[in-house]
DNA sequence: CGTGCGCTTGACTTTTTTCAATAAAGGTGG
DNA sequence: CCACCTTTATTGAAAAAAGTCAAGCGCACG
């Protein structure tokens, strides 16, 4: 069936017998949703939890003022929205879709069951929660502990080592957006570039594309051992 | 046995059967950390979690220059260092004892044997750890949306909820390691302190003691919709 | 072909941190 | 019980980091 195969390509679920997939597939709910639109805001009661098929989400936070802090984008193959399924509260942040989008819905109660049953899967969500976590505290360091200059370097190096290490970097999001992610607004984010520009650390001539120059200066920035003039 | 009926005591292992209980308890080793004693480091391998049976511990990051980010204080009863047992990879962050502190060390492959065979056990730690990937949402929307004083007064209420809506408050730590949950410095905390009391939103004449007299305005400062003069 | 959104830059403000000095509190050992 | 010493808290003045407001440019999209 298309949608078990589907599932199975999920790191979620490898390694589950093909009978769970098929339990998976016929509780999977096919979601779809426009670029832009909501796929859940803060405080909406979570029935379940969303696989992405294809498209990208962002999931975030907002201030009254209407600045905006990602906490993650979320790709291909990744769940999220898991939080209220476990803690049986609501969600605690938004979640959009930033391009068109599809999911696969995985009703709470169904999962829930699944577990029960097969304790494989839970080890997979354990795993995936820890992570997570993990992520979590980076970013609750770099907000409290680092400045601008060093998030962004930690950022690009992030993206470098994700790619095999090149130098050219493809941001593919809006440098609004990165700045959502490293927790500061364009205009500072802009600023900073830059200054790296012109101490020639990295070169940010077009839009979504950066390139490092000198890897020990982005190196050294990130670690804090270095400042921009 | 004695440490089986420690272990029912704790939230984690509600409901367990005796018999899981009485596994739990030939698992765990008592290990006992005198005050300012490191529990573990970050990047440290972690071969398994530990439940506090009786003290406190901080779990906290630093940057190079020695400001801490606290991410938790954790009580009797609560578990911590789960991440590692998931994700199979190294501690995020550091963890001091702030007293005298006893705990139970359950290794990471018995525990997992054990929620192979008891699926509930898995439902408990999935319910933690999404507790906790709710705090740090908060915790990280406070780091990047919201200025300090927005912050503490959000903390004071908190701690007035947890007291049944309390006046007064009885911080159980130390004004510097408040600065450091609420991700700032001693010396702003003091300063944020004598702006709201000048203000008469609150008293704060004894060391860990602080009276809410404005209640109404702490909660529009949390809110953001006030701002100290 | 315009309109809008994303991006940049400048000038200014606010918030927070840094550095330094002092005061107060708490625990320890005589 | 007191003196001493370390830790904790407070306050001032100055610096730095980041955010706000405003203006302008350019590219993409309708």
């Amino acid at each position: 069936m298309d949608i078990a195969k589907q599932l199975s390509h999920i790191p979620l679920f490898q390694g589950l017998e093909p009978q769970y997939l098929q339990t998976l597939a016929r509780m999977a709910i096919k979601k779809f949703f426009k670029r832009g639109e909501t796929v859940f805001a803060e405080g909406d009661p979570g029935t379940g939890f969303h696989i992405i098929t294809t498209g990208r989400v962002k999931v975030y936070k907002t201030s009254p003022d209407g600045k905006e802090q990602i906490l993650h984008i979320m790709s291909q193959g990744e769940p999220f929205g898991e939080v209220p399924v476990f803690t049986g509260q609501r969600f605690p942040a938004y979640a959009d879709a930033l391009t068109d989008t599809s999911t696969l819905f995985i009703p709470r109660d169904d999962f829930i069951n699944l577990i029960r049953t097969e304790p494989s899967v839970a080890l997979s969500m354990l795993s995936v929660l820890s992570q997570r976590l993990k992520g979590f505290t980076v970013l609750i360091e770099d907000l409290s502990l680092r400045e601008v200059p060093a998030r962004l370097a930690a950022y690009l190096l992030y993206i470098s080592e994700r790619n095999q290490g090149a130098d050219d970097i493809n941001l593919d999001i809006s440098k609004t957006q990165l700045a959502g992610i490293l927790g500061t607004i364009p205009e500072t984010l802009s600023r900073i570039l830059a200054r790296m520009t012109k101490e020639e650390i990295i070169e940010s001539d077009d839009k979504r594309h950066i390139r490092i120059c000198d890897r020990t200066a982005v190196e050294e920035l990130a670690a804090g051992q270095r400042r921009l003039a």
